[in-house]
DNA sequence: GTGAATCACTACAGTGACTGCACTCAACGG
DNA sequence: CCGTTGAGTGCAGTCACTGTAGTGATTCAC
């Protein structure tokens, strides 16, 4: 059950190809100006191997969006003893934004995925709903979480308080160009702001 | 520069001819079992006309969205005199209910949206699009009417709660079965809140 | 070890959203 | 009344995405 087994690890080999020479392919020459047909050729694949592997387009550019959320879920599920509603939600968010850091602001991706995202239309509007899927799916496992204190609206609104703050801090970061350890304090900081105002 | 002269009647009369028939069309067959093709021929236009009123099949579900945020910046551009911001963001929000009662809710329009947006993603994700790129203004104006006050990522998190809460006691409704009245005081109540908890 | 079942991958043909282009004709403006 | 503008059309084409019927390598049962 544990290990892979070798069939396994050639279908992960393949899907990591098409993740990394559409990457490739898109910061070259940008996400509409690559073809499908394109990033399975160059990954030696044949197109309609891509959409075993992805249901979009888009997908492949957010392949890993979900291994974040399950993070923060993992965090509000083994709920700490005494711990309070925003204690818990800051440790949550700690979780998915060092997570990004190790896996994509370092080395450049989340960037990409910025500048792409904000000429493409298309593209932008399925990265806002892998967000906010998550925000939901955040606000009812707290909702579990705390079942007796807080009514669904309240929820709602203390998690988009804190996606709204993060999110627009991560842009503001992104857009002034700095780098991965600056964006990842800026996003921290936000994370602080909202929890401190609201406790 | 008042009256609109027949030409314009006649491409707004198209225009309205597609709205109408595109959502008689996918309330009753779903929205992806309806073509642009067919959509057009019921409004006795050419498919290509079809394109030069929207630019793509799901924003014909959302033609009047852009009105909603320009009611809010207005009122945020006409910044009442002591007004504070919390003050000014119900107002805004206030408007923007009103708005989407008179228009779709009572209609039912916004529930067909709702329910369509639900069972399809692309739709989905578009719908978001115009939800986020509508909050990104808000923020924007609200930064500009208190400048010295507020940092963007204050306005952010405010705006995000808003947001947020809004949505989720909207849906919370809808899926509820509610009729428009309850729908929009769900929504109201979920501004309270948030104007209350940030005071 | 061998045969059967599984499954990633492929080739092919098709649908449908969307675009560029060349055109028509009604409405507008002087 | 005539030149201009602009909404609408027809057509050919690109590209994302799907259904189907395969093939061949891994996996599993015996």
């Amino acid at each position: 059950m544990e290990n892979p087994g070798l069939r396994e690890r050639k279908k992960q080999r393949t899907r990591q190809a098409l993740i990394e020479a559409a990457v490739r392919l898109f910061g070259e020459q940008g996400y509409d100006h690559v073809t499908v047909a394109e990033i399975a050729d160059a990954a030696q694949v044949s197109p309609r191997t891509f959409f075993l592997h992805f249901q979009t387009k888009e997908d492949v550019l957010l392949a890993d969006a979900d291994v974040r959320v399950d993070l923060a879920l993992r965090v509000v599920g083994e709920r700490r003893a005494g711990e309070t509603l925003s204690e818990m939600l800051v440790r949550a968010m700690d979780e998915m934004i060092v997570n990004a850091w190790d896996r994509e602001l370092s080395s450049g991706l989340a960037a990409l995925r910025a500048r792409l995202a904000a000429s493409t239309p298309a593209l932008q509007a399925r990265l806002l709903q892998r967000y906010l899927t998550a925000q939901a799916e955040l606000v009812r496992a707290l909702h579990r979480a705390f079942p007796d204190v807080l009514d669904l609206a309240t929820v709602s609104a203390l998690v988009g308080a804190m996606v709204g703050a993060v999110g627009a801090a991560a842009l503001a970061a992104l857009e002034r160009g700095d780098g991965p350890d600056e964006v990842r304090d800026a996003m921290r900081r936000a994370v602080a702001l909202v929890a401190r105002s609201v406790a």
